[in-house]
RNA sequence: GCAGGUGUAGUUCAAUGGUAGAACAUCAGCCUUCCAAGCUGAGAGUGAGGGUUCGAUUCCCUUCACCUGCUCCA
């Protein structure tokens, strides 16, 4: 892992956020490369998950919502924890998960005040998970949503949050949407959008961090038909991630245990990665039910039902939310493509194999020696405008193939003096280090073909 | 937040209570007609703050960041 960390650093992937004045916890910045792969990401989501399907649309939602919103959402009870540490052996524990777990679930402290569950602990003497012993400190409230404040006076009134996943904004507008793109149930919407939680252990590099980046569906469909959607969007979203090139024997998917599930889900399962630090969740797909939707209109007094126009009957959605990271999937492409690869010489050169379609440049000119340079700045000045194009005339020609291959560009054009006399040039590719003989003028065109998605 | 560990050029490592070195990488020049060659040169560092000391990168304190574990999660 710190292996990676210090490849996306000196490449410029990935940078440690605020770094002259000693980081800011677990903050990371992306770097010229980084946000090339980071787009890509999202572009491709997008065309997938939005263009390529005919049920979907796409909103942008704001991230500060009115605070009500959380309130009908369910966050602000539950996004809340109760916790006491173990003074004897130094864990963590939910203060109402360890009164679930000693009385086996006969007793549920819902909604108990944190003086409540302290002092049923205290009386039953409940000991500690781990140790066996009962000395615990008092209980902490862990506040896991972000707070800010809106407006210039800071009073309890200007408190708004900053949004713990994106999917509420697009739960506000179902009526907006379904209105005024005249779709028909079933149908999603789909956003990409920062979102914010106070994580209580943030970690392993950008894979959870207190900023992040969702790509969500919200996929809006009758009752009784939430099962085949289901399994409909758990494998829509693993073909994504396969048609993408990951080795398939690093993804799992996982169901989730009854008592694991989030308050609002009935049902979820995650694809998870194996990373060098070992399995990790990167996409999240929940049947949602009619949960979100119900809420609002409870707390909005404002309608979420649907007229079904061909059986009129009115019900309101199930909901199956497809729900991913960006850095995660960047984090899983960087490891699943990172690969030093020893050549038949002996000699070992560090390959980024990661998909055309994913690449930060998708294609590198290299004048063979300086004096091309004038020729090659046409080719260059061609090539930039269809592509992420890279320039490279530092060090002899091999060595900038190595530099290409090592941050996942697919193509290399070498300007030879061939090239003075017949307009071709040289396509080198990146897995196979084989090289074709090309007119110029097909060069895009070529290129174009093979990055497709 | 708690417990444990780690902080020296971009990276990997040295060294020292008294001018911090190297390799690789980077940049410039020479050379070079297709896979990390060679030669010459250059830039670049003790995470931050404070204390002890004539003098601290080294000793002490604080702080920040990262790594591992615990509770949470896309």
């Amino acid at each position: 892992m710190e292996q990676i960390v210090n490849f996306a650093k000196a490449q410029g992937f990935v940078y440690q956020g605020s770094e002259i004045y000693g980081g800011l916890s677990n903050t990371w910045d992306y770097g010229p490369l980084g946000v090339e792969l980071y787009n890509n990401i999202k572009r491709l989501w997008w065309k997938k998950f939005i263009q390529e399907s005919k049920y979907n649309v796409g909103i942008d939602a704001a991230i500060l919502m009115n605070p009500q919103t959380w309130v009908a959402s369910g966050h602000v009870g539950s996004f809340s924890d109760p916790l006491m540490d173990c003074r004897e052996c130094k864990t963590r524990h939910r203060a109402d998960h360890l009164i679930e777990q000693f009385t086996n679930n006969e007793v549920i402290p819902a909604g108990w005040s944190n003086e409540a569950l302290e002092n049923y602990i205290k009386e039953h003497q409940i000991p500690c998970p781990n140790c066996g012993k009962s000395n615990f400190t008092e209980i902490r409230q862990f506040e896991l949503m972000l707070k800010t404040h809106l407006g210039v006076v800071q009073d309890d009134q200007s408190v708004v949050y900053l949004r713990p996943e994106t999917a509420q904004g697009i739960f506000v507008n179902f009526k907006n949407v379904q209105r005024t793109t005249r779709k028909k149930i079933p149908f999603g919407i789909g956003q990409i959008g920062k979102a914010f939680r106070n994580e209580i252990t943030p970690g392993n590099f950008i894979f959870r961090t207190r900023e992040f980046e969702q790509m969500e569906l919200e996929f809006f469909c009758a009752p009784g038909t939430d099962g085949e959607w289901y399994d409909y969007w758990v494998n829509y979203s693993l073909e994504f991630v396969k048609a993408l090139g990951v080795n398939p024997d690093k993804l799992r998917i996982r169901e989730h245990a009854p008592e694991e599930l989030s308050h609002y889900s009935k049902q979820t399962c995650d694809i998870e990665y194996h990373f060098p630090f070992g399995w990790g969740e990167v996409w999240g797909i929940a049947n949602r039910t009619d949960y979100d939707l119900t809420r609002h209109q409870e707390h909005s007094g404002v309608s979420m039902e649907y007229l079904d126009p061909v059986t009129n009957e009115k019900y309101i959605p199930y909901v199956i939310e497809p729900s991913v990271g960006v850095a995660r999937l960047f984090l899983m492409f960087l490891c699943d493509a990172y690969d030093v690869e020893t050549l038949e010489n002996g000699d070992t050169r560090d390959v980024l194999r990661l998909h055309p379609a994913l690449a930060p440049y998708k294609v590198a000119v290299l004048p063979l020696v300086k004096k091309l340079e004038p020729k090659a700045d046409e080719v260059y000045d061609l090539l930039r405008k269809e592509f992420m194009t890279a320039y490279d005339v530092s060090g002899n020609i091999g060595r900038r193939y190595r530099r290409q291959d090592s941050i996942g560009t697919p193509f290399c054009v070498t300007i030879d003096y061939e090239t003075l006399e017949n307009e071709t040039v040289t396509v080198r590719h990146r897995d196979t280090m084989e090289q074709i003989r090309l007119p110029i003028i097909k060069v895009a065109q070529y290129i174009h073909e093979r990055i497709q998605f």
